[in-house]
DNA sequence: GCTTGACACCTAGCAAGTCTAGGTATAGCC
DNA sequence: GGCTATACCTAGACTTGCTAGGTGTCAAGC
């Protein structure tokens, strides 16, 4: 999977993950690999950074776990959970419209 | 259409257009908004690197028109055409993958 | 003739996002 | 104790699309 084309949709992906139910960064890079079929093993210099991006745009919000490791658990808040909704409308659109140029 | 969503996915759509038949740049803009119902709407500066990157790595060539205006008309070599094939390719996979991660 | 707009090309610098490559620290197992 | 997996973080490199500017030609309307 190239880098270049994930640009602008990891956000997205990120959100669907978390919307499943709140999870850690570690956990959400697990997370992105099992439910692509390993297609999308993303290094956490890639993950960390998105989740603070979507954390100050307030689409996500974050604690300390209070038991055990040390983990900082993010959920969506409900500006993230509408984003997500137009996230995958967006999706949408755009993917049936490189369909339709490169066909 | 928002523009960092584009990335890593315009030159595979160029690729495309010329495929059809040789194009100058313009030409490749207009084809782009037409193919996509008007949903691309690129900007030359868009474009004109696109194009320029593309016929750097080898996978167009180029000719000024020697009638009427002043055009440089791309067409894609052999291995644009073998490129066009594997970012069609790469691009179902992607696809394929955001839709399942995102769904 | 002159002005306006569409055509046609180009590029420097900005903005944004992903990855590389480094760092820190804890928990569990041999 | 040493090793591995877990878990977090970030500076800088790199690529790419866009903004904003520039040049010049041609046809139509005044």
């Amino acid at each position: 999977m190239e880098a270049e084309q994930l640009k602008g949709h990891l956000d997205g992906l990120v959100l669907a993950v978390i919307a499943g139910e709140p999870k850690h960064g570690y956990a959400v890079i697990e997370a992105l690999k099992v439910r692509s079929q390993g297609r999308l093993d993303l290094p956490e210099g890639t993950v960390y950074p998105a989740l603070h991006r979507l954390e100050r745009s307030g689409l996500l919000a974050s604690d300390w776990s209070s038991t055990g490791r040390r983990r900082r658990v993010y959920r969506l808040t409900t500006k993230g959970e509408r984003e997500l909704g137009i996230r995958r409308q967006r999706w949408r659109e755009f993917a049936s419209t490189v369909e339709t140029v490169l066909a």
